[in-house]
DNA sequence: TTTAACAAGTGTATAAAAAACACATAATGA
DNA sequence: TCATTATGTGTTTTTTATACACTTGTTAAA
């Protein structure tokens, strides 16, 4: 036996000389390393969603340039050098959009080698939420004719492999809802319980009993009573909730 | 309301009209997009996990060129051009450690502007599980003078970011192994239900009721039983059981 | 001022899942 | 045949999830 593993050991070292040999070779005439590995990028995309009246919405941006002239988007771009990934994701929504302080989630990578005509890029994936109406989108940017907010179920072919990136993301809203705060942009104060089942039931597409749900989204540790109630226009006044500054892993098993 | 919109809209032209003409004014004279954008790679890095005698331990291989020359790192390298993540991460394994056919996952992306002194590079990060009394690993190789297994609790300071990485890699296993078939690969026949429980035991850092994790995981759907029974010295014959080939995804709510 | 309409609040009974716990069985070797 | 070893299984209790109906506070109309 410690005979075999020496030979192998000898016959691996042979081998790697050679491969080590033939690769500087190569790359010395042909700048095989150049070709390997140089014109790779690297995109932040993020899904921005909100919930308006039931309809869960995605905001797309319209390109004015090749590649992809014309197509709706999700809102990204390349990433900078000088700026880390979570920096370079809200940078590109900022010029895209205008939308500012919006908390974002990594979620996925999307790498096919296809999925720029340009050049290889990579993109880095993430999700946000953020009310409608209480932000301004911008009309035009450097690098977009319009942005608009589309019902999930109404997005048109989108540029690049977003129509993809944007079923991932998603699911990860999905995900994320009864496992974070994420939903927090959409009641930066106080709300119902009532207020936010309708949100539920727009992201899940399913409809909850009004006493189960209270009782499950307390039991999910995600939101608190804060003791105040909000008085509406002829009905009863309901109990006012927040979202959690802090909240707890849940184990797996 | 109509006029505050138009107002908006007009200001908003004139600042991308602005904006516009002057990146490509510095653009033309500072070379400012080479400088955003240029010289960005790719790493694909995984971390390769087994489970021996009640211990998780992690596959670690030896830099032999700087950066970090000496330094122990978890297998991994440049994406090339041609070849799209999951295969870039499974070349690299092989080119590493010899380990050929391993499932791996992706879980994550590690983007800090200096995890990489040499240039700007991107983790995609991967995890897998594999059986190491089956696979010979290589002792030397192009860019590794060594791999070893190194009980997760006894890994050294590692090169780049990699304990970061490792640390994510971990709890994503322990996420992994109630969700998905990723220990089939130590299991690739069949297993008695005592053999499992202790490789999760082993994963999870904790001990289980033996009847209990019956339940559970015959409750999690990821194995069935195969109806035949293995003899084993002196003991009574274990009930053999089999990984699923297709599992269903759990709703969320 | 009473009443109707509306949407909010709450509790309980049943079913399902998780957790705690103990004894019976098959093989081997003394 | 008996002791040892590691396997297999079932029941009770607790917790969690589900299904389901009536009460309350506010407003506006009668």
């Amino acid at each position: 036996m410690f005979i075999v593993n020496e030979f192998i050991k000898v016959v691996n070292f042979i081998l790697t000389s050679v491969y080590n040999t033939l690769i500087i070779e190569i790359g010395g005439r042909m700048n095989v390393k150049d070709k390997l590995y140089k014109n790779q990028g690297i995109h932040v995309i993020t899904a921005i969603f909100t919930v308006e009246q039931g309809i869960t919405k995605v905001l797309l941006v319209k390109r004015k340039n090749e590649p992809f002239l014309g197509d709706w988007i999700l809102t990204g771009g390349a990433l900078y050098n000088n700026e880390d990934l979570l920096e370079g994701a809200k940078r590109e929504i900022v010029e895209k959009t205008g939308i500012k302080d919006i908390e974002i989630y990594q979620f996925g990578v999307f790498g096919k080698v296809d999925r720029s005509p340009v050049m290889r890029m990579v993109a880095i994936a993430y999700i946000g939420v953020i009310d409608s109406r209480r932000v301004q989108v911008l009309r035009e940017t450097l690098r977009t004719s319009n942005a608009d907010w589309f019902p999930i179920d109404k997005v048109p072919p989108l540029g690049y492999d977003h129509n993809e990136i944007l079923i991932e993301a998603l699911k990860e809203l999905q995900k994320k809802i009864v496992s974070s705060t994420i939903l927090k942009s959409l009641f930066p104060g106080t709300f119902s319980l009532p207020e936010l089942q309708k949100v539920y039931e727009a992201i899940l597409g399913l409809k909850m009993d009004r006493r189960n749900f209270r009782k499950k989204i307390l039991s999910l540790d995600l939101i608190e009573d804060t003791g105040e109630t909000a008085k509406f226009e002829g009905k009863k006044p309901a109990k006012q909730y927040r979202f959690k500054k802090k909240i707890v892993e849940k184990k797996v098993f």
